[in-house]
DNA sequence: GCTATAATTTAGGCGAACCTAAAAGTTGAT
DNA sequence: ATCAACTTTTAGGTTCGCCTAAATTATAGC
């Protein structure tokens, strides 16, 4: 009843809004990787862990448009689904609630980055309007959450993040500075944090080996490093602002940077 | 998946949550009104907006302990539902998910009284156990919510609240101090907010009308109000310290105070 | 003791969102 | 042009939490 009467006020369902939000994101992903194009079934099936099969069912009704809602999605059979203007409103809103609540609870709260994606992942669903206004206030209408996302507006424009690039096309020799890295895996946020691979951090580029081999950076600290985001262990006693690190070139791809040189 | 997720780590259903929090709430409310026994199907099916029949299936699950689930009910038929121990323990963390939450919106974000209810009444079911314990000594590991209930302890104690008596059973003349506010009813609580009856107001019955009539109250307002209980009518320029209020019986019921005189 | 009323249970169903298995359609490589 | 590999859809099923309607059981008045 609680949910029922949310959702007659023309709310989405919670798998709904899922299925928004990851369209949303998956789409932002690919853009992020120069691809054009809709999003696929299976990369949907895969990302929210469901059966392909479910994924059809749920855009069937999503692009249906009943109960006085409007189609949410554009599914071309075959070839994959988009969001409608309405569609990409919604999953904006949830972003927005997602990315809000990931920096309220790092900032406010004091969580580490990687306590904080699947908090945020329940919340986001079931805050007020009210209560995402409350907190970017608090925050002083913050533009980026703790990994660098962009938090769309209550408008739902987002701030725009030029030249970004993976650590895995930066050209030898290249430097950049960390602007954005996956919220989706704790473990990756952890190791990141571990190798001091932060926002804000400068990167150089220094060796890349062959074959998908480790990639050699040099890290230059940023002098003041993102709340919340090294764990309890605060070796930092030293005064080393520049430290090597060799990463595999998956993780590579994770992190983004925007050029210095 | 989300949702199963959580629920394989043996943690109840949303549904169930809310039966176990309704069954122990109406027996806190039977208690303070001096009532003993179980509570009854039907007095559960109009808290929750629910059929009675959908109640009976409900409990019928409750006591019957599958998945690893022990019994969290002992229902026995035509004579009503209690909790077990390990159903109140449950019941407990919800309800202090729920207060703590409460109090946290008014504190922190600045919500009014009246606003926090049912925010919290969506919230307690997603927060952490991280996040409980981050805002418990964010308030101060606090012992009553903005409407003066009770906050469990972690390990699911009660602060006693002795001695506490609806102005519905205060004698003529004697005064009491307002403690407890039930906060089912947003309009209730702006009600009483316009009228100053607040928690640690200090109010004396000065006349019972017959037959259900008014109570007229002298009501000697609190040094320092609570906070986000008044609304934007700061109309408090006056420096008028008492005043007197008429309220129906009904009112007076859910406003329990401790006596002064 | 009988009956009216209230409380409770039974039985059958529904919609949401997921599943599996298998069929059907599409694409790309040779 | 064909066939393998992939993607998508279909069809039928499951669980959860709710519903209604009808049957049953308890309680209380006379």
């Amino acid at each position: 009843m609680t949910k029922s009467e949310l959702r007659l006020k023309l709310s989405p369902t919670e798998a709904v809004e899922d299925y928004l939000k990851t369209i949303y994101l998956l789409r932002e992903e690919a853009l992020a990787r120069g691809e054009a194009g809709r999003v696929s079934t299976n990369a949907l099936a895969e990302r929210l862990d469901v059966e392909p099969g479910s994924v059809t069912g749920m855009l069937k009704k999503l692009s249906g448009g009943k109960d006085a809602m409007p189609p949410l999605v554009v599914h071309e059979p075959y070839r994959g689904v988009e969001l409608t203007p309405v569609g990409e409103k919604l999953a904006l809103e949830i972003v927005r609630h997602h990315r809000l609540l990931e920096l309220y609870l790092t900032r406010v709260l004091g969580f580490r980055w990687d306590e904080v994606h699947e908090q945020a992942d329940e919340m986001e669903h079931v805050i007020s309007e009210e209560f995402e206004e409350k907190i970017d206030s608090l925050l002083g209408s913050p533009i980026e959450d703790p990994h660098g996302d962009p938090i769309p507006t209550r408008e739902g424009d987002l701030p725009e993040q030029t030249d970004l690039v993976s650590l895995a096309q930066l050209e030898l020799g290249h430097s950049g500075r960390i602007r954005r890295v996956s919220d989706q895996d704790p473990e990756l946020l952890r190791h990141l944090a571990g190798l001091h691979l932060l926002p804000n951090a400068e990167v150089t580029v220094l060796e890349r080996a062959p074959f998908g081999g480790p990639v050699r950076l040099r890290v230059r600290l940023s002098s003041r490093e993102p709340a919340g985001v090294t764990s309890g262990e605060t070796s930092n006693g030293g005064s080393l602002l520049e430290l090597e690190q060799s990463i595999g070139p998956q993780l590579a791809a994770c992190i983004l940077v925007k050029r210095v040189s």
